[in-house]
DNA sequence: AATATTTTGCAACAATGTTGCATTGCATTA
DNA sequence: TAATGCAATGCAACATTGTTGCAAAATATT
């Protein structure tokens, strides 16, 4: 189920690159999300901020990581652990994001419920987004 | 239950300018959420970018609108019609973007539904974003 | 009408994200 | 393993979005 580094980018016709393997494996042994800032910082190496956006960008067009959605509309990524592929992305678990320590968790076990719209409303992706105390920070 | 716009900013303790009679007043004809740029184009008189920020920092303080979050991270606004005040929202309705034309929406009716999360998380704030096709973009 | 308080607009800045292009690095093939 | 073609990187320059300080203007209070 867990594949490694060069096993991943291979996988997925990339070519394996000092930032794309930097980056990714920073992913790897993160638990939660990551901002653009985080990787400038934890990455190991000095990326050009153009090739961590960049990179970011081909891993979510490959299914690699997603996007979160957040309430303070910050930008946060995590990795995929469902079976998305490049143009398709089957994340449908809910995001949470701790008042306290600013952790995002993806979790994966919790499944987002389905949601009754009026008459003409048609779903497509349905984002839940919940903001609180993480069991780290309960005291 | 509706109030109108002088009245609306007084019960904030707000004080009547320009500015923020014609934000508001553009916020209760439109139906659907408002970026920064659509007030900027659309309130009718040319006010500077900062007046608009600072107009809507201090609406979302008075709980008279509240930021909807999206699956893009753009950020939107709209009125509070629950019971908001300073501090204190309770807009505990589900949002929908529709892909076609771009409205956000907010469903009024459409309850928030519970979600049951690991041992240790403590919910704050639950937000669900919905993204699809609107009632007015089916064929 | 005079005064005190708030709000506005401007300028300057910070943060975030995008694009074009020459240089560098990776993968392929001989 | 060396030569080659293609893709990725870093840099510069720019665009967009959001923030802050401050003088001028508008609003509220007396
Ligand atoms: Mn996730
Ligand atoms: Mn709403
Ligand atoms: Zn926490
Ligand atoms: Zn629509």
């Amino acid at each position: 189920m867990l594949y490694g580094i060069a096993e991943t980018l291979k996988k997925n016709q990339l070519s394996i690159t000092d930032s794309r393997k930097k980056i990714l494996e920073l992913f790897m042994r993160t638990n939660g999300a990551l901002a653009h800032a985080d990787i400038e910082h934890q990455s190991g190496t000095e990326f050009d901020r153009v090739t961590i956006y960049r990179t970011l960008q081909t891993f979510v067009e490959k299914g690699i990581i997603h996007t979160i959605p957040t309430a303070d509309n910050s930008v946060r990524y995590a990795l995929c652990k469902d079976q998305c592929s490049a143009g398709k992305h089957h994340d449908d678990h809910v995001h949470f994001m701790c008042d306290a320590c600013g952790t995002t968790y993806c979790l994966d076990h919790v499944v987002v419920p389905a949601v009754v719209l009026p008459k003409g409303f048609t779903v497509t992706q349905t984002d839940v987004v919940i903001s609180g105390t993480c069991k780290n920070c309960v005291q």
